[in-house]
DNA sequence: TGTACATCAGTGAACGCGCGTTCACTGATGTAC
DNA sequence: TGTACATCAGTGAACGCGCGTTCACTGATGTAC
């Protein structure tokens, strides 16, 4: 029971964080684009955030837990991007670039996103809507002007260009410095095959 | 150094294993497809074949050593894969239906083969080489009937809608069922972005 | 305005685990004479 | 054909590590009177 010397005062940090658990995803963040998912750890976050080892459980019940939150912030993220895209004047290549620069900015949470904890979704809700949010909006970007019989397949023909692209992006098989523009190329693709005489996509 | 009794005769292993270069690979292939590359430990895979906790380490100087071995060894299946389609009656269809059968096949491997290891290749001349390999044969394939000028950003479009489509369907993010039938008519647009009025392209 | 008490937020020690890697070793095999 | 010796293939104990999770706890804060 010593009275605080000044440098207690000056130094001593507040025994309530008051945001663990925001600072833990963003410290899960950092480490994910650091090293990928598998590099995200309970305790070396808790140590980033200078916090003990065990504070994150008031929050999250699990790591697979505090992931799947990341994970839901991510897609979160990601629909409001897209969002942005498709009321802007060029919906199609506005999504397309989005998509791809998101995956960029954000590489270990987009490996996250599309990993075994997406797969194993229905344990965690918030992660599951967040999730179908994202692909409906991207099923609505995709579909946009084409007949309602294709819109289908043109959907996932564009999802699978973008993602395609994005994941040769990350893994740095394909230049980065091309990406924009590989991007906005690559979507005419699945213009044409659905609807080959659109007269409002260019000739390549 | 008592004699052996019958048990021991019909029971006993061998000292020497014989296989055990080979037998790591294929028991890391097994947990990959099994947990993924995060769930490939050196010492399970020895567990597993029965063989002491060190033994690979005559091998492989590392447990990525071996893992870059694993991932060699994919490449230069998916390139076998890739020459016998390139060579079939339908070389463009083929070489999509082949990436595609082979990554839904060796689940595991795929993402091992494109994930952080590949990154890293430098340090793998055997897996930079076996890679290098199979890109020339996706390029070639692609890039099949382009205009020169072209064959380039076909390439990439094309490898970028196989990529994600194998990615996406890994997943769970597009039924399997239909992945074949996806595969080929995902693939049309690739002819059509860049040749749109090559008439060897049927009409979707 | 002060005090008692409930609740909240974070602590710290301890558990058991599986891992990658090192080291000096031993059992088995092949070779030369 | 037998023996000595070198080489090869695999062993087993030990190292230190960081991890996820549990548990009973304590310091800080808010509320009621």
């Amino acid at each position: 029971m010593n009275a605080l010397t000044i440098m207690d005062i000056v130094t001593k940090k507040p025994y309530h964080h008051g945001h663990v658990a925001e600072a833990m995803r963003s410290a899960a963040r950092a480490m994910l684009d650091q090293d990928g998912p598998e590099g995200v750890g309970l305790r070396e976050a808790a140590r980033r955030i200078g916090v003990s080892t065990t504070a994150s459980y008031r929050y999250y019940q699990s790591k697979d837990d505090l992931l799947a939150s990341v994970a839901a912030e991510g897609f979160r993220e990601l629909s409001a991007a897209l969002d942005v895209a498709i009321r802007g004047s060029d919906p199609m290549f506005g999504t397309a670039i989005a998509y791809v620069e998101f995956a960029l900015k954000n590489r270990g949470l987009f490996r996250l996103m599309f990993g075994p904890i997406l797969v194993e979704r229905a344990k965690y809700p918030k992660l599951s809507e967040a999730a179908e949010v994202t692909f409906n909006n991207l099923h609505l970007a995709a579909g946009r002007g084409s007949e309602p019989r294709n819109k289908n397949v043109e959907a996932i023909t564009a999802w699978s260009l973008l993602h395609g692209l994005s994941s040769l992006l990350i893994e740095g098989l394909v230049p980065e410095e091309n990406a924009r523009a590989l991007a906005e190329t690559v979507l005419f693709a699945s213009r044409r095959v659905v609807n080959p005489d659109d007269p409002s996509v260019p000739s390549a």
